[in-house]
DNA sequence: ATCGTTGCAAAAACTTTGCAGGAAT
DNA sequence: ATTCCTGCAAAGTTTTTGCAACGAT
């Protein structure tokens, strides 16, 4: 659920994210809730998305400059190809490629995991 | 194998490197060559590190702001203290620990893989 | 009315780049 | 001698923060 106040500027940010679920960064965020909110700030993605993270509310990908989001918070991994940048999902599938979660490791404690796939995707593969 | 010229600067980069072995970023490292050359510049560090990352010889990892630098390439993963920030060591052990490495998932070509823990580090989870 | 949120602007944090001089081969 | 590498400085990119005004509850 989302937390604190329904801001029009938050609503905008969820839609995006629920429109293309391309994972886009924050600035791409930016971009397409301006179309609908012309003023509204960078800052306030940022802080909107911040906020919608920690609560796990969505999740943000690592392993690129630029942090990506993503509102499918159920396990699955992503690939990020090296040619065009893009972030495709790669289901969880195969429990060969599903890490264990462990709740504790070499004496750590384990609250997440993330696998990422560097390489080229389908589409720049096949180039 | 080291590619282009021997420089001192990269020289003392890789030793920095080898010496402590604790996934510094681009400022520590700059931070423990200058004791040995007080003049080096962080872009040399951060040219120096490009160039070894390309060409293999040292692994950047992804999934903090910075980027980390590991001069271990054989395949481990990492765990990110969310408290400390120090990224620790998980050695790839386990099978259900370790994704496998196809050449090809979902029509993409894969050509690595990161694997990356969060959560707490032994000192930081024992207090 | 209260208190979280916003926009703005500035700054912070990290990394890259142009250039002229200098070093490795 | 040639070509790569370096230091410097400046700029680029991404993210965060202070603050006063505004808006959701």
């Amino acid at each position: 659920m989302l937390k604190g106040r329904n801001t029009v500027q938050k609503l905008a940010i969820v839609d995006a994210l629920k429109q293309k679920k391309d994972h886009p960064c924050a600035a791409l965020i930016h971009e397409r809730v301006r179309k609908t909110i012309p003023g509204i700030s960078l800052a306030t993605v940022y802080r909107n998305l911040e906020t919608m993270a920690e609560s796990g509310y969505l999740v943000r990908i690592l392993g690129t400059r630029e942090c990506r989001y993503d509102l499918d918070t159920s396990p699955h991994h992503h690939l990020l190809c090296l040619q065009c940048r893009e972030l495709v999902d790669i289901p969880p599938g195969n429990s060969r490629l599903r890490p264990v979660h462990p709740e504790h490791l070499n004496g750590c404690r384990i609250t997440s995991v993330q696998l990422m796939f560097f390489g080229y995707c389908s589409a720049c593969n096949s180039v």
